[in-house]
DNA sequence: CAATAATCGAGACGGTACGTCGCGTCTTGGG
DNA sequence: CCCAAGACGCGACGTACCGTCTCGATTATTG
């Protein structure tokens, strides 16, 4: 997985995968705390425990780390039900709000956002390879839910993909430390879905 | 309007005002283009063509600047007419999308937002002085529509104000150089106005 | 005696005297005290208490001051009695030696010695300004001395006034703060004037 | 020699020995050029071609970093044939006017003969460390003649040290540039050895 | 099992940007 | 017109940190 993929075994002392692990950890805490700009090699070395060279040997630069580092973010993306739109959403949301790791991952989103001006290949490269996956599955949900006529057809999925989403994960930006409570996430969607329910 | 704020005249040769408004508007550039972090006196005094010792005769450290800077963007509010909802809303959208002054204060907007967790005390300031007062004239123009009968009486101001602004401002943070259109405005509210609507 | 000397009255409040020798006075202390190298016109004018632009309405740079300030060193010449060789030498001894006047000139002869190769130009003004006029004192003295017999007639002057002035200048260099001991002068003298070889 | 002595080996890269011994000799070089005071590390290190922090890693001042090029000067010392007293101090005039570091130890001299008011402890440890033991030199030679009757018996040895070389010193002091020439070095000795009284 | 070779943490390297200070010049109000 | 006070742009200072390089020690594979 990381940068300086090799297949044949080399002889000579092998890398460490704990040094891998420990590098990429430290990179999604840095990435995620201090941003892509003040972000440096050496205090990804610092946190992850780790020489600097250790880095180097991996990884060119910062912008090849993270991408590399972002690449394990994509994890195992959530799986809708299928039964209503509303749980779907739930199942979704809930699936960025619980646990360290997706504290992590919105404090990572609020920094990518922040900086798409000064760092603009590293923010696609981030929307394409974490985000998008995560509306493509959302995208599913939204069809299944036009299907059962639980969504308006004359509405582009896009338009209604950024109704629904932008209330939580802008909210989620004002404070990306606590995660959005369940019951406002519901309000938002009694006010969207109520918008975007078909016109009987 | 300098931090050191001086009642009686001092001796010697006064401070010059065009140092004065070189320094926060080149602060205000950076603060969009590079973000708090790495925002540096010495920066701001090459952007504005001024020698470093003459920002640190004014502010002692780069907060104090900012805030400093940050209290000349509260400018004039817009002002709403008052007629319908769709109208006013649309006049709060288009100050933030036209001129550089709004290009710049997308930018600003977008760098506090992204910063949020490594500066709470300065994006408290940021959100108190320069967002919150557009947010009142935005509550306004919410009451004054429930008052007409435009928006539901059911829901609180606050949430209403959210799910409005949500989907234009987290729009604009993914690419602050583009003003929004004006018509994927306009799709914005059909939306959230039909989920808003009070139910006949 | 300062640099822009004036003939005619100009009109307008005239320049202050006491500026002058209060300006004077600051630059002799300061060269004593740290050389010619690191005085500054800043330096001088705190020192002197006086206001940047005063100094330099009156010279262009620091080696004009230097240069004026260096004109008020010459002083009165001591005046030897022409009885004896050494009443004539520890006359001028003497007038190295006592008083604060002369304890600050022994200050300015040692920075002047230790900047003779960064400062050439203001060193030899020095020498010749300063040095020179007592050198010449000196100089009548021996020849005088050679005409009594009390010298040899064999040498030329420049090396006995060398051979003369340099013990006691060498020695006060290594502490121009003390003036010289005169019974330690004294056997300076006995020495160079008899010499080291043994008596037969 | 560097100021942090070390005895055990300490893990990283050690420590570059040619970086010790650059910024050794840039220091001396612009100790004579622009004395004590002026003197900075940053000028120490561009003359060195190496990086500030290179300097300050093994020295924490100015001072001592000055003190331990100082303790380089000592170099070997001249050893006198023993033959006769002229003979012995011309070995020892020579070994300080000739080559390139007996130039720069001349300027340096200089510059510390101007700057004793200023660094007392420098300008003391310098002569304890690089000019008493070419003195205590000296001494020997001037007691080996007084054993052979070249010089008198009656005058102690510190006296007349200080009548033999300071003509020497005090003239070298007045360019130190250019070394003294070996025949006026003669013709001082001529003097101090027989004096300047007329032999009857 | 010894030799080899790549990796490890540690830290020194040259370079650069930082905030501070002091320079010589310029610009006020008041005498 | 002079004077003090002090702000101005500029540049040097000592510091901190960057990415790179280099050391002795460690750890697998190879002969």
């Amino acid at each position: 997985m990381t940068h300086t993929e090799q297949v044949e075994r080399r002889s000579g002392r092998p890398r460490s995968e704990d040094a891998d692990r420990a590098i990429i950890s430290a990179t999604l805490d840095l990435l995620g705390e201090v941003g892509v700009t003040p972000l440096s090699i050496e205090g990804v070395a610092a946190r992850a425990g780790v020489g600097k060279a250790t880095v180097y040997r991996r990884w060119p630069n910062k912008e090849a780390l993270i991408v590399d580092a972002m690449a394990t973010l994509k994890g195992p993306l959530p799986r809708p039900a299928g039964r209503s739109l509303r749980e779907d959403v739930m199942i979704l949301f809930d699936s960025q709000m619980a646990g360290y790791e997706a504290a992590r991952q919105r404090r990572i989103y609020a920094c990518f956002m922040g900086e798409v001006g000064r760092h603009p290949e590293l923010a696609r490269r981030y929307i394409n390879t974490v985000i998008e996956p995560r509306r493509e599955v959302m995208r599913g949900v939204l069809r299944a839910a036009v299907a059962r006529g639980e969504l308006r057809d004359d509405l582009d999925i896009e338009l209604m993909l950024h109704v629904i989403t932008a209330p939580v994960l802008h909210w989620t930006m004002r404070d990306p430390e606590r995660p959005l409570d369940k019951s406002l996430a519901n309000r938002f969607l009694d006010v969207t879905l109520e918008g975007l329910a078909p016109r009987r």
